[in-house]
DNA sequence: TTGTAAGCGTTATCAC
DNA sequence: GTGATAACGCTTACAA
């Protein structure tokens, strides 16, 4: 009912192989490639992806897997990946593990061998187990927004921009500056922001009040917690600097509460410039990092991989640090 | 070098038919199922997906086209989407257009006949010539987030929210509203909720003020200007009603740089509970709707329909239309 | 420049 | 319960 090659051959008088290539290379004389044409244009033909894939090994999709779709980074992300991917004629497949590390195994074993020509990683943390995995997969792998070892990464430069941020506030004569940041096994987030704001103070003399540094989670509640910690304790800090924008809100309403004004009696700043920061009151002052580049970044070096027909991307050190431009706004 | 089926066979010392069985129906015995399971297992072996396809027909990949993935409401979806498909072993395939009607018909296109098992369409327009390519389409349809004839189609009750809330507005004491809208050929955004706003006029016996009614799209910089044009006429609204919650931040701001207090002077609701609503002061009275919901249900109906094994969904009039809650806060 | 034929890795039919 | 074998629709030597 739906037609194949051989229909599409017949219906024009040639070949099959004449219409294959036709598709493909094109070494096809005038007139078949008129009458293909002719065939092609009324049919609507289009070669079934899938026994192309069996016959040539390739797929032309790209899979994709992100921890999370509904969330304000990974789409932008996701955005420059499939801009640049589109217009190279692959489509891309997302598996959306929802935070899940034992779906993110999963989606790169079914991804293992199979289905697709490359993997981008956008994964949260990487244990020795996706490590091993990877290992095993026999397509290029790119990993996105995450520094690691031994793959092709792009990401952000999180320690050099929490130091920037809070060389920033000392640079506003700020020198008791409490700090909201999350627990260490995220590195980007958790681990690289934190020690910024440890070497921005070292260099620059402030000894560090163990009291100001206070870790918890991603949510609201946390950063509202903390900053309430902050802001009991003996010493009140003059800033704080929380490591996600969703955080200095939580905190900027602790404040708030507590009838404090921002910036003139708190300062706070953080790192996203996410909508929100800039819909606040005050309006935030942060940092703003290159998603959706990264995600283009990370794209186009999965088509130099595929171009040399490089089977694994291991050992292939090539990584890209992305900078960041902090965005001065009314919050410090 | 990677291994097929016919390895598994050779390894396990039973025939590549019994290797299938083993991998689908499962009509194997005790002793052959103990040996593939072994082999299985040690070397990690997974089929490939495109020369079952090739054989079967089917794919498993549903492909979803979304106008824009970096948006707030299209990863939502998209969300709801991937948690039900993958949970029935379909991969999703996403098609990111970009707004741009073109790309739309290429990938209608792309997923003819082809690479996909079904299509979930979420467009912000539909045209006569959508529909033509859609009905020539051989694998089904579900459109989510728009109203369409004849497909089926899961959205969301743009007349009724905007009704409601104009009557909630007008049980506030509200009788001069001015409106911030967009144009028609949103049918949902633009016509809809505009139609909403008009009927809660009428049904309440108030006679509409045709400057109250303002149209433009959907920019920051339009809402702003509209509602600059609402306060500068001769009868100021007590109210405004924004189509999304862009457009009413960008009121606020007008109101706010005008001196104007909200909600005494000017209250002001909108359609959206984006996460910006939460965060601008006063806190946005919106109304919410359950975006995540439509993916869920549009992915279901799919799943029913690839059940049923129909090549098509044209003409299948199941539609679901979503309701919605007002999310009362501070602005109205 | 074109056609013939083999083969990609799987599943499905059928006979044993 | 199991194993040959044909077939899915395409690409690609190779021959003509």
């Amino acid at each position: 009912m739906t037609l194949n090659i051989i229909d599409i051959a017949k219906l024009a008088g040639v070949s099959k192989s004449t219409v294959s290539r036709y598709l493909n290379n094109g070494y096809v004389g005038a007139e078949s490639r008129e009458k293909i044409k002719k065939v092609i244009d009324e049919t609507g033909f289009m070669p079934q992806s899938y026994a192309k894939s069996l016959r040539t090994g390739k797929t032309n999709l790209i899979g994709v897997i992100v921890p999370k779709i509904s969330t304000e980074t990974a789409p932008r992300v996701v955005q420059g990946i499939t801009e640049v991917l589109s217009e190279n004629n692959y489509d891309v497949l997302i598996a959306n593990t929802n935070l899940s590390v034992e779906k993110e195994f999963e989606y790169l074993n079914i991804f293992k061998n199979n289905q697709v020509d490359g993997v981008i990683f956008m994964g949260t943390k990487i244990t020795p187990k996706h490590k091993k995995i990877m290992d095993k997969l026999n397509v290029p792998i790119v990993v996105v927004a995450q520094y690691m070892d031994n793959y092709p990464c792009v990401y952000h430069d999180d320690f050099n921009a929490a130091k920037y941020m809070t060389e920033y506030l000392i640079g506003k004569g700020h020198k008791n500056i409490g700090f909201i940041g999350v627990y260490e096994e995220d590195r980007s987030v958790g681990l690289e922001r934190e020690n910024g704001y440890i070497a921005a103070l070292k260099e620059n003399n402030i000894e560090m009040d163990i009291e100001n540094l206070k870790v918890g989670d991603f949510s609201y509640e946390s950063g509202y917690k903390l900053a309430n910690e902050l802001i009991n304790k003996k010493n009140t800090p003059t800033a704080i600097f929380a490591v996600t924008d969703n955080l200095a809100i939580a905190a900027i309403d602790c404040l708030k509460d507590k009838g404090l004004n921002i910036p003139k009696d708190v300062a706070v700043v953080s790192i996203g410039d996410t909508r929100i920061s800039e819909v606040v009151s005050p309006k935030l002052t942060t940092i703003h990092y290159h998603y959706k580049t990264s995600g283009r970044k990370s794209a186009e070096i999965m088509l130099e991989l595929l171009k040399s027909s490089i089977k694994t991307s291991k050992t292939i050190k090539k990584n890209i640090k992305l900078s960041y431009i902090l965005i001065e706004r009314n919050s410090a």
